[in-house]
Formats: structure tokens, C-alpha cells, sequence
DNA sequence: GCCTTTCTACTAAGGTGGTAGTAGAATAAG
DNA sequence: CTTATTCTACTACCACCTTAGTAGAAAGGC
């Protein structure tokens, strides 16, 4: 529920597990972006799961390993600390910069300024059922 | 240019760097959030140094640091990372997420929408025609 | 019963960030 | 001149991330 602070490897790693939802090392390891030996994706699962940021369940002799945190809270985590240390606690500027550098494509800037629209979405998603079209 | 990765205590020292424009050792100790030896913020700064982040001159017996990055590209460098690493290389997830944690105010909401108004390419700029680069 | 493959467990080493102490130079005070 | 203050330079230590090797268990093939 607090803070955690990911590594660049450590954070490919749970990537993947929010991609697949589980995975085996074997399974994690053809999906890294990097080619990293059996046995150091194993360390920095074994690490992961030290920090309670993953467990594992038995399967057959391997182990099959799941996220305990969510992608989202691992989100947040990382926007509040930059947030927080280089854009004086203001998102708004954040989201300035990305506009300024020309981060969002025109497609892009459509689909926020909806989301940006006055009604305010409650933490129940979108409503489905709304005339189709939306994507 | 490519690539920085600051520490948390890092990017407090540059943050007043940038607040300031410059700063001693002492005026820089004195606006940090945590209270720190006055040695360990030297060390810091000769640290930055090293990576060519501040550089240094003479003013008196002390020595006056100057940020030699913008702040502006500090942020860019880390936006890209949690970007790439957190938001499938999608800024406008993030985007998403910074609105559905309603970290947004109503005004900040209002702000934003003007800066996304749509074809406000200013002359000389080269409308965003590219997107993404994920590796 | 051996051999090979595939796993996990344990161990280790290099890099960097955070924190700070000690030594020594320079300056200010008596 | 002697002492106290204020700086920088150097060194050190711990924690943690990244990477990986070695040992040993398990499981299947012959």
C-alpha cells in the first residue's frame, strides 16, 4: 500500500506478469526486452517476491509467480514521485509538458479532451451501453 | 543528452538548483526537505558533477553550483522512462490515469482542455504526425 | 540404474546512491 | 600568532539493483 521503489529490470519484470497475469520464469523471460540468463530473471523474481511484490504457486517443478500489487498502484506510485519531486506537485504541469513536447498525437488529444469533460466519471468505469462507436 | 537517472535525494538537490539558478553548498543544505551534514550534501554535488549535471565556480573560498541540464529535460528523461516502463510507451494513458485518480482539479481539468484544443499548431512547428517509438 | 534437461536455492561480485566522518586548507577572531 | 570557523577533498560503509555462476533436486529417456 505504500511506496516501493522499482528498478528498470525489476519493473520489465512485473510488465510482464501484468501482461500475462502469471508466469513462470521461462515464460517471463522469452518476453523480456532483454536476454537475460535463466537464473537472473529468477533472482529478480526471488527478490520481487522478498519485497511481497509477487508470490508463487507450484506448478509441476517450476513455479509460477503472480503480481501481488497491481499495475496501477505501481502507477501511481511512480506519477506521485515525479509528480512530487520535479513537477512541484502539480500533475497539471505534467500533463502541460507532454502536450508541449508534442508526446500526443492529434488522435490523442481528441480521446483526453473527453476525458477531460466536465462529468466527472466515478470510480465505476465508463458506463457501457452507450451508443456504440466509441473506439 | 540521452539518458539520466537521478536518486530521490539527487533530484532534491537539483530541484533547488533550478529554484535558485544556482546555490552553494550551504544554500543549497538549507532548502532541502530533509536536514542533512553539510558533507553529505558536498557529496551529492560532486556527484552531480561527475555526471555532468552541475558544474562549478569559484566564489570566495566556496564553490557556487550551476545546473548544467534544464529542469525541463530532467522531466522529459523521466517521463519517458515511467512512460515507456509503466504505460505501454501510451502518454495518454497516463494521462487517463492522472484523471481517474482525480488528481486533477475542476480548474486544472479546464486548463487542460484549452491546452489540447484542437490544431493550436503554433507557426513553425511541424504538426505531431509521429507517435510513439517504442523501441 | 545412468544421462540429460530443467528447475530452484545459494552465493557472489560490480555498480550506484545515500549518508557522513576525518583531514586539511583558508579565512576570521583575539 | 593562536584559535575557532568554514570549506573542500578523500575515504568509507551500507543498502540495493543487476547480473550470473554453481550446486543440487526432479523428471524423463534409454
Amino acid at each position: 500500500m505504500g511506496e516501493f521503489v522499482l528498478g528498470d529490470r525489476e519493473l520489465d519484470v512485473m510488465g510482464v506478469l501484468w501482461d500475462l497475469g502469471s508466469g513462470t520464469v521461462a515464460e517471463v523471460r522469452d518476453r523480456l526486452p532483454a536476454d537475460l540468463a535463466y537464473t537472473t530473471v529468477l533472482t529478480i523474481l526471488r527478490n520481487l517476491e522478498a519485497k511481497e511484490l509477487v508470490s508463487h504457486t507450484a506448478e509441476g517443478k517450476a513455479h509460477r509467480y503472480h503480481p501481488k500489487i497491481a499495475r496501477r498502484a505501481a502507477r501511481r506510485s511512480a506519477l506521485t514521485r515525479i509528480v512530487d519531486k520535479l513537477f512541484h506537485g502539480s500533475p497539471e504541469q505534467l500533463i502541460a509538458q507532454l502536450v508541449e513536447d508534442e508526446s500526443l498525437s492529434a488522435d490523442d488529444m481528441r480521446r483526453l479532451r473527453k476525458l477531460l469533460a466536465p462529468s466527472k466519471t466515478p470510480p465505476g468505469k465508463v458506463p457501457p451501453g452507450k451508443k456504440g462507436g466509441r473506439r
